[in-house]
DNA sequence: TAGGTCACG
DNA sequence: ACGTACGTGACCTAG
């Protein structure tokens, strides 16, 4: 049986449009739309080889639906500009492709697509962001939709139909005469959503049956299913597709192949789409190029041995670049994908195949080369079972000129530089010798050469090596918590007299504030603000708020920690986290997909599942974790007497701190003074303010500020320190860490107090987090290398900021606990001792 | 996509 | 008089 495509190409242009909205080409047209559009389609075709093919688009002349309402699709807004503006062009890369164009007047692309469908005797695949069309669902026809974003795909037939919605196709028309649908300017009947909308078809069936035992419906919903009954009838004939309609069908006569004209590959090259070219087929192009335009043509050369001297330079997340020779590589972003296309495939050349061409190139450590973010690049060649040396990174590079950047890639990079043009291997070059300048007139030379660039390395094995999880207990612990959200959320219900979302802070604030009158206290911009400390301050008003509060505990647990985390784990049982080595101010890091350095552990319940990590097997997990590296460094760059003292002696340092704030002796502190001494010493390390600690401690402005002013007394070489740190920040731009990271403060020149008083902040505090940051890099690029050196098979598998984890193999582990504890304290050497605490377990828990 | 909330150091 | 603690990332809702 033939299989037959039909494209929705509006509502695909339209997702794609919004997906990819900031694509541009180097003339600055848009390109996201045309982008998201074909490479879908590329997918696709790839994917279900259709016989037969056609894309049907919408006209704007009015459709016969606009005589039925006069409102369709009357205020919907004209279609943005920057989407008008790719409909030819999308139009003429179709009929290059040899994929028919339908469209006509009076009909939309889903009456056409009802129609062709209808007509055709075969398999068909209707593809689509909108849910209209899953009304023309049958044994013969299903729907592809577009999930986020527009290439994320999924299929829809009259089983998963039925599984997932309880309907049938023919009843989508009648759920949209119900609920109506706001995109089309279907009215459906005010007041009926999708919830009520389902429930009504399950149990009648149809608008007919709804209307047929209208008497059954009690309440609110009676009358306003009784007052709209023509509206519903009227939506009914508008969200109904009409598969009769006067279409020229001979599109279902010919047949697709997909192999393109070079026509076309022009036309994708000339919009800088140069990723999509590679995935296509193109016709025997014939003569030798000497100027690649895409990977696969770069590798071509390369074998042919034409850039055998050239510097080889890795852009973007997987990307390829060859200059020197003359030869370029970039998609759209000007990085692209490593993918063989299906033209390289016919000639008998693999991924692996390019692979191995190159691989000499990539692992000669005598050769330098050159890319952005190394350490994704590594990730990907080491698929393929090469390793990337001497490789230099431009991010890391622009990160350490300012770390305010925010670069997300080579494109922006680029941008940031102001450089321009297609030849990206000779921009890159270009770009590298002006921040290698940048990095020496701001003292960053050092710092990229001996921490940033080693510590690639070491983040990209811990994130090889990866963090192990009990599944089976993980998975045991989501179901359990399941089970009691599904308990707390009935007795809430109940409370609150009637259902509503409970993670819509939105309606908790309606049913908290208004319909039960507690009352309302924070505000936030949108509203009354519902957070922990709100509801804590109404806990005893009502019985339904210590519910509330225990299912934002619970379901927080089990949406990040549980279910967001299951599905990354891999077969061995491992989630990889993903290091992010640019991201922060302060020159931390930052830990993605999952972030791994949030962990729960303040409370018992969220201990719970730190205690599904757990070492691998046959090993014991190695914790260490720097004892108040912050104060410590305040005590360094201070040089306060009194603080350095404290740390010398070694004494618990908010216990030793209250003894001072409130004159008594060390072993009379109580919990209470020592929980505010503890409060004042973060307060110093945030860049203190007396509202800041006040909100903290729960107490007055006034009385934060004798805090404050107590403890000045006894560090007062703190409080000058804090100054010259402003000042230095103000008359430099910007503040510095002990290795001479640096981070600009544009901030104190501003004219508003708030953000200027930010900035100050920023800059007591940056000095500390950064330097504490700068010391534990050092310590994992050492301690990497000692249990290397020591002929261990432990290796270093998280850091949290003041923390490292090792994984160590049990015979191991007690070798590994003092060799990380060695690395960590003497990763500096300051005015008082650095101090890491090092613990041995099964688990993360009981290795702290 | 922004804002609210909450997990961590 | 102003109206804040420093640094992150994930999930969810609403528009």
């Amino acid at each position: 049986m033939s299989t037959l495509v039909l494209l929705d190409s509006n509502s695909l242009l339209n997702r794609a449009f919004y997906a990819m909205s900031e694509l541009t080409d180097r003339k600055g047209r848009p390109t996201g739309a045309i982008h998201g559009y074909l490479s879908m389609l590329t997918k696709l075709i790839d994917q279900y080889k259709p016989d037969k093919i056609a894309a049907a688009f919408d006209r704007k002349a009015p459709t016969f639906r606009k005589e039925l309402y006069a409102g369709y699709k009357a205020t919907r807004k004209p279609m943005p500009e920057d989407l008008a503006a790719q409909l030819q062009p999308v139009k003429d890369m179709l009929t290059l492709m040899g994929v028919p164009v339908v469209e006509k007047d009076g009909w939309e692309a889903d009456d056409i697509i009802g129609t062709l469908a209808r007509r055709f005797d075969g398999k068909t695949l209707i593809v689509t962001g909108d849910r209209d069309s899953w009304q023309l669902i049958d044994a013969d026809t299903s729907v592809i939709f577009t999930k986020r974003g527009i290439t994320d795909i999924a299929l829809m037939d009259e089983q998963k139909l039925k599984d997932d919605y309880g309907l049938t196709p023919s009843q989508i028309v009648d759920l949209k005469s119900l609920m109506g649908d706001s995109s089309d300017n279907i009215p459906g009947v005010p007041g009926v959503g999708e919830k009520t909308a389902l429930g009504l078809l399950e149990k009648y069936g149809t608008l007919d049956g709804v209307y047929a035992s209208l008497d059954e419906v009690k309440g609110k919903l009676h009358d306003r299913l009784a007052e709209n009954k023509e509206l519903a009838y009227l939506s009914y004939k508008l969200a109904t597709i009409d598969t009769d309609s006067p279409i020229d069908a001979s599109v279902l006569e010919r047949d697709f192949k997909p192999v393109y004209p070079t026509e076309l590959k022009k036309t994708l090259l000339d919009y800088n789409l140069v990723k999509l070219a590679d995935k296509m087929n193109f016709e025997d192009e014939g003569g030798s190029e000497q100027t690649a335009q895409t990977f696969n043509d770069a590798v071509r050369l390369t074998e042919r041995g034409v850039a055998a001297d050239a510097v080889a330079a890795l852009t973007g997340r997987i990307a390829f670049d060859i200059s020197g020779a003359n030869i370029a590589v970039a998609d759209e972003k000007d990085s692209f994908e490593l993918v063989v296309s299906d033209s390289l495939l016919d000639e008998g050349m693999s991924f692996d195949d390019a692979i191995a061409v190159l691989a000499p190139l990539l692992e000669d450590g005598a050769r330098a080369k050159l890319c952005f973010d190394v350490k994704t690049v590594m990730h990907t060649l080491d698929g393929y079972g090469v390793e990337l040396r001497n490789c230099d990174d431009v991010m890391l590079k622009a990160y350490l000129c300012d770390s305010n950047a925010n670069v997300k890639s080579a494109a922006d990079l680029f941008a940031l530089y102001d450089m321009h043009g297609s030849d990206v291997g000779a921009m890159l070059l270009a770009l590298d010798k002006t921040l290698d300048g940048e990095m020496r007139e701001k003292e960053q030379t050092e710092l990229y050469r001996n921490m940033e660039l080693p510590l690639v390395k070491v983040l990209f094995d811990m994130e090889k090596r990866g963090f192990a999880v009990d599944r089976a207990t993980l998975d045991a612990l989501s179901e359990r918590l399941g089970a009691q959200l599904q308990a707390l959320s009935a007795s809430i219900t109940e409370l609150a007299g009637e259902p509503f979302n409970l993670n819509s802070t939105k309606q908790l604030a309606h049913i908290l504030f208004e319909k039960l009158g507690l009352r309302a206290g924070k505000k936030t911009k949108s509203g009354y603000s519902t957070n922990v400390e709100v509801l804590e301050g109404l806990k005893n008003e009502h019985p339904i708020v210590p519910l509330i509060l225990s299912y934002r505990e619970l379901s927080k647990l089990k949406s990040t920690y549980l279910d967001g985390m299951l599905p990354l784990i891999d077969g061995g049982g491992k989630i990889h986290t993903v290091f992010r080595q640019a991201v922060t101010a302060t020159g931390r890091l930052s830990s993605t997909e999952p972030n791994l350095q949030n962990i729960p552990v303040r409370k018992e319940s969220g201990r719970e599942i730190r205690r599904m990590f757990v070492a691998s097997p046959g090993c014991l997990l190695v914790c260490a974790d720097y004892s108040q590296i912050e104060l410590r460094l305040m005590a360094h760059f201070s040089g306060d007497r009194n603080m350095i003292d404290a740390f010398n002696a070694g004494e618990d340092f908010h216990t030793s701190t209250a003894a001072k704030l409130f004159h008594v002796a060390p072993e009379l502190v109580t919990k209470d003074m020592r929980r505010s001494a503890k409060a004042v010493n973060f307060g110093i390390i945030y860049g203190i303010s007396d509202y800041g600690l006040s909100e903290d401690l729960g107490v007055a402005v006034w009385q934060a500020r004798e805090f404050m002013n107590e403890y000045f007394a006894h560090f007062p070489d703190v409080k000058k320190y804090m100054e010259s740190s402003v000042a230095f920040a103000k008359e430099h731009g910007y503040v510095r860490t002990l290795d001479g990271r640096r981070r600009y403060i544009p901030e104190l020149r501003s004219s508003n107090y708030n953000t200027r008083s930010f900035g100050e902040r920023v800059a007591m505090n940056m000095p500390l987090q950064g330097t504490a940051s700068d010391i534990i890099k050092k310590a994992m690029i050492a301690a990497d290398r000692a249990l290397r050196d020591e002929g261990l098979r432990a290796g270093l598998i998280m850091q949290v900021h003041d923390e490292l984890i090792v994984d160590a193999p049990k015979a191991d582990a007690e070798k590994a606990a003092a060799i990380l504890k060695r690395e960590m304290e003497n990763a500096a050497h300051l005015a008082v001792p650095l101090i890491a605490e090092v613990g041995i377990g099964e688990n993360w828990v009981e290795a702290k």
